[in-house]
RNA sequence: GGACGAGUAGCUCAGUUGGUUAGAGCAUUCGCUUGACGUGCGAAAGGUCGGGGGUUCAAGUCCCUUCUCGUCCACCA
């Protein structure tokens, strides 16, 4: 053996050997079978290091649970990733200086798909890189047909059902990716803009009213203004009538509730189309909705001297124009209000009235809240189930149409006649109910969010006979909080809608991975810790021990390249330990106490009672490992084996066996025979967080001394990774 | 405006139901080199557990209050 341990020379050829074995394929057997669905990364770049810290964790676990003996399966996948994938492929057609209106529909689909394929092995060779155990015979992607076939049918039913319906709202568009998003993919963002105090002169002539605005630019088409009827200053303004400070239209004013009388003037210009709250309160109204901003972000043609501008400009004249007829009261230049931002690409999002599928989600919601309240799915942290809860209350019903072109297109067809719409699991209609031949499908594509929402279940339906009645539903789902509405309340949503069963029993959420410094980590910043680097220059496993070093899962990490490089110290200390045990042992005559605890011999043989605490000791830590593995405590568990081989193993009981340990004596025997034993044991419990360096010695470990440990059981298993969870 | 989290050694963090001298890793200081490993070994130093008050025989741990960070939510034009 090399003094040192060198993970270059064993990580691929260890892997190799693990996926060619099969050992990643869940085995039968009668315990309760232990299931991760891997959140799919997306298939538009490479792994980052947030993606190692779940990989970590997840292998932590299907490792841990595989050792235990119960059918494991972690299945891996990869999430074709709508408007995130269009947004980064347009990109990097900008940088060619082509955009996606240079191409039709196929063509522009085609392209993505060659370079989502591409990135997708690319993203595969990196999760073997870092030693995830996950079966690879069962990956899946979102797009593989089954997939699509089994998204339409939940849409069809969901249709069938009443759930599903199409609707004119006002949808949170953005103008620079082109498509319409749910609310929960609006970043709100606190920014300094002018509030304009501008004066309505009354149709009466008797004066003016003033109204507070951050938004001048769609006055024009502005029809109604708004007090609260409780305001007594204000009250008797309703029903009368004010001409409009652009077009001198006569508005009237309407009393609504919503309007707050201690806000800026107490009384609201109403802007149906491209603004929520006034949307409502139009609906309520019954006023007219009218657009006055495009999908392009330019003024329509309802704007007359304006129409074609875009926003920003407009409101510039709008404003010029104002001042000049005097009928701006003041500007407050230092005015902060909280701005909503494409999660995406932090374009400002327009409110626009627009026809889209979306799901009712009231009667979704209130079974999510029945099976977290019930505890049919857990959240180990309670904190985050809080959260959660919260969710649930505010949501709103779910646009899942977007107007991008990458993605699922929506099985949904127009009859051109009587304009009725057509659901179907797929396949294009012959035709329609009122008989006529002509449809159009829909242009658009589902909401990434609907299909990964049906995760937990729907590969599980597609890759082996059986297995969804065997893995369904699923024991621990793992991912961040940041997507925790997004994604983990759609699966709950879709997952018992379709199956009638949680989709998973627990849900672990793991913080942020941070720099040295606490700071969050970023390009723009400078401070990104690639992963692969860190693989390649320390090993695998020093990453992944580094990376779960230090803080609970559910806490954000601070990560540091000194902690790597420690851990890294840590696996050539076991490497070194293990050269220790073999060097010694080889060739030699073991004794062991027998797979059974040794018997105390209290006081009468003092180097048996040696021997026996100190093997008692390691049953002692085991036991406390497998106690914080089982509550996800894997920080906690990680420095327990680190600190029970390095100081209690290595320093202790190694420095121990040297008085005794080239002796042809029982001691010499004894001894030699417990190095082995807590060799094996180290192995095994430091295995599912450093996976290559311990395989790799259990590998020479059993071809040196395996025929020398008799019927000790000790090294019977040929691979590590199935062999047997010691009890603690 | 609400809700939540954090504040423990120089740094990053653990400390389950309150119970002996408060822990780990990294960093620091000192001392060890033929004999598993200098990616090593041995030792040391370092904390009035953010501040204040309370409950208790006993509080980092429970209660109240306060300060400082951070996060999430919210339609205030």
């Amino acid at each position: 053996m090399d003094k040192r341990y060198d993970h270059k020379a064993h990580e691929a050829k260890i892997y190799s050997f693990w996926e060619k074995g099969g050992y990643f394929k869940p085995k039968t057997s009668k315990k309760d079978p232990f299931i991760i669905i891997m959140p799919p990364p997306n298939a538009n770049d490479d792994l980052h290091i947030g993606h190692a810290r779940f990989i970590a964790i997840e292998d932590i676990l299907t490792r841990y649970h595989r050792m235990k003996g119960e059918p494991t399966l972690w299945l891996p996948g990869a999430d074709h990733a709508g408007i995130e994938t269009q947004y980064v492929f347009e990109k990097k057609l900008q940088e060619k200086g082509k955009s996606r209106f240079d191409y039709d529909r196929e063509t522009l689909y085609k392209m993505i798909w060659d370079y989502v394929q591409e990135n997708k092995e690319k993203m595969e060779g990196q999760l073997r890189a870092l030693g995830s155990s996950c079966d690879w015979t069962r990956n899946k992607f979102t797009l593989d047909p089954d997939i699509v076939k089994i998204v339409y049918k939940t849409f069809k039913k969901l249709h069938d059902d009443g759930l599903v319906y199409r609707g004119e709202r006002l949808i949170n568009y953005c103008t620079h990716c082109g498509t319409g998003f749910s609310e929960l993919e609006v970043d709100r963002v606190e920014k300094t803009t002018p509030l304009y105090y501008i004066k309505y002169p009354k149709a009466d002539g008797s004066g003016h009213v003033t109204v507070a605005t951050t938004r001048p630019e769609p006055i024009f088409v502005d029809t109604h203004l708004a007090v609260n009827p409780k305001d007594k200053k204000k009250k008797d303004l309703i029903g009368t009538k004010v001409l409009n400070p652009l077009t001198d239209v006569e508005m009237e004013i309407i009393g609504d509730s919503y309007v707050d009388p201690e806000f800026g003037t107490g009384v609201v210009k109403i802007t149906p189309a491209h603004d929520f709250n006034d949307f409502e309160v139009a609906q309520k109204h019954d006023l007219p909705i009218v657009k006055a901003i495009n999908s392009d972000g330019e003024i329509t043609e309802a704007g007359g001297k304006y129409s074609g501008m875009r926003t920003k400009k407009a409101r510039e004249a709008v404003v010029v124009d104002l001042e000049k007829k005097g009928l701006i009261e003041k500007i407050d230049k230092n005015y902060k209000h909280v701005a909503a931002l494409c999660y995406r690409c932090k374009t400002p999002i327009e409110p626009m009235p627009s026809e889209q599928w979306f799901v009712k989600v009231k009667p979704l919601v209130e079974k999510v809240r029945g099976a977290v309240k019930t505890g049919k799915t857990k959240f180990p942290a309670k904190r985050f189930e809080k959260m959660f809860l919260h969710w649930l209350d505010i949501l709103y019903d779910w646009n899942i149409s977007r107007q991008i072109v990458w993605g699922m297109r929506i099985p949904a067809w127009q009859c051109e006649d009587c304009h009725e719409w057509t659901i179907t699991d797929g396949d294009p209609p012959s035709k329609c109910k009122c008989g006529h031949k002509e449809l159009v499908q829909d242009q658009d594509t589902f909401d990434t969010w609907f299909s990964s929402g049906q995760w937990p279940y729907a590969p599980l339906q597609t890759t082996k006979d059986g297995d969804f009645e065997r893995f369904y539903p699923t024991s621990v789902m793992n991912t961040g909080f940041d997507i925790l509405p997004r994604w983990v309340l759609r699966m709950m949503m879709l997952g018992i809608y379709t199956t009638g069963e949680v989709p998973f029993r627990e849900v672990l959420i793991h913080g942020l991975v941070r720099d040295k410094e606490g700071q969050k980590i970023s390009k723009s910043k400078g401070n990104v810790i690639n992963p692969l680097d860190m693989s390649e220059k320390y090993g695998a496993d020093a990453l992944r021990m580094g990376i779960i070093w230090g803080a609970l899962v559910e806490n954000d990490i601070s990560l540091s390249e000194d902690n790597i490089r420690g851990q890294r110290n840590f696996s050539n200390k076991v490497w070194n330990i293990t050269r220790y045990v073999l060097d010694k042992t080889e060739g030699k005559k073991l004794e062991f106490f027998g797979p059974e605890m040794p018997k105390h011999t209290t006081g009468k043989d003092l180097f048996k009672d040696d021997v026996y605490s100190r093997f008692a000791e390691s049953t002692k830590k085991i036991g406390e490992i497998t106690k914080k593995l089982d509550g996800y405590k894997l920080n906690e568990a990680g420095e327990i084996v680190y600190q029970y081989i390095w100081h209690d193993f290595a320093d202790s009981t190694i420095e121990w066996s040297k008085k005794f340990v080239d002796e042809d004596s029982e001691k010499g025997e004894y001894t030699r025979g417990l190095l082995v034993d807590l060799l094996a044991r180290s192995l095994k419990i430091l295995h599912p967080f450093m996976p290559f360096v311990t395989e790799a010695l259990w590998q020479i470990t059993r071809k040196e001394i395996g025929d020398q440990t008799g019927n000790s059981g000790l090294l019977k298993e040929k691979a590590l990774i199935t062999a047997e969870w010691p009890k603690g």
